[in-house]
DNA sequence: CTGAAATTTTGACATGGATCAAGGAAGCTC
DNA sequence: GAGCTTCCTTGATCCATGTCAAAATTTCAG
């Protein structure tokens, strides 16, 4: 009923409209879902990190393209079994409605992005939400420097952001410039100031700090 | 435990970042999701339709807001009595999470149209998706000529799509002016040929066409 | 019907981000 | 450590969409 499945960086899990025969959790890494459109422009649409619910139930259809953007480890199920299961124990489907919920929240602070806000606003609110995660995790305090690790190539920020590589790499500069953040090379990113970059979002300044 | 609420069209029924002890059911209506930055840039981000659900279990801050586009009906319930229902009737929290995916997979489709299509795309394929939603229920045949009535001014097309008013107009006179959909008044439109609309969205032509 | 308000269209112009093009830096392989 | 290859930066230019302004149309109350 359960196995696990490896993929490389870089490769390919399901492509968009093929059969999905299982459902999966992320054990290690992290994915990406994005949609393409006939012309080549493209768009993520999500990120699975190591928990995550990769298909659902009574659809075997992929709506999007997956792929790992570090090795990633999968616990796949069957899915018929897995359907069994959520009919039978119901904190199943309350702990994957609970996760649906929060990647809807998400999903939708991403509309208000993409559709409103401006190229540098885009960068800073990226920025300030993977230094936030990894901050959390690290119970490091928000009002002194931070230094974290970019994850992700200048093309991916784009596209998450429905930008072009140019103007990532353009407005990265602008903030560098503007002293909102440094780099030591070209992935590894500090914040001397985090209330100064969240100014930059375009974010009400009073939302809560934590997430 | 279970009490009704109507709301005049225009009329806000939740603020974001209000306190909302009660979630509920659309009965008749539809309502829309927005959030709005300090400066008043506006995006929907969700529409709420009948049998749409409003509010999620285990939290009480409502992330947007929630406006009535029409006179709306809401069916509601009483925070604690509800999730004592989720938790004795596996079936409420199952369906609850079908919805919740559809909902996601409909944000997801909302991030391409905004992070990559052009303004015309963007038109078309809002005009798409009415007129699909409407022949669905119209059980119209989709090869022949179709007309129904836009259900939103302007100015809500423009804050569903990411563009000002006056774009939506100008591309809305050029889909006219191409022949690719007719006006009668402002809000009567008809589609001559539903495929040429769709080559007008960008997506892939071997689509499904019922949703 | 009449006038005021809301909505939509249209025009002129400005500009943010895309596009096209070139060159620089940083990893890797051998 | 030389030479690929991938990733990133920067510059010049263009164009789709935004902005500002005004007129046209529709709606609706009285």
């Amino acid at each position: 009923m359960k196995y696990y499945r490896e993929f490389d960086a870089g490769q390919t899990i399901v492509w968009s409209g093929d059969e999905l025969n299982f459902v999966a959790s992320v054990v290690d890494g992290i994915a990406s879902l994005s949609q393409t459109m006939e012309d080549g422009r493209r768009q993520m649409v999500g990120l699975l990190l190591p928990s995550d619910f990769l298909g659902r139930p009574g659809r075997t259809a992929a709506p999007y393209d997956v792929t790992a953007s570090t090795n990633v480890t999968l616990c796949c199920f069957r899915r018929g079994p897995f359907e069994q299961l959520m009919n039978t124990t119901p904190h199943v489907a309350q702990r994957l409605l609970e996760m649906t919920l929060d990647e809807l929240d998400a999903a939708r602070e991403w509309l208000l992005l993409l559709g409103r806000k401006t190229a540098r606003e885009k960068i800073a609110s990226l920025l300030a939400i993977i230094a936030r995660r990894k901050a959390a995790i690290a119970q490091h305090d928000h009002e002194s420097d931070f230094t974290f690790d970019l994850p992700m190539t200048r093309e991916a920020m784009a596209d998450y952001l429905g930008l072009t590589l140019e103007t990532v790499s353009r407005q990265v500069s602008a903030l560098k410039r503007d002293g909102v953040i440094k780099l030591q090379g070209k992935r590894e990113v500090t914040i001397p100031d985090f209330s100064r970059l969240l100014d930059e979002t375009g974010d009400d300044s009073d939302g809560g700090f934590l997430v």
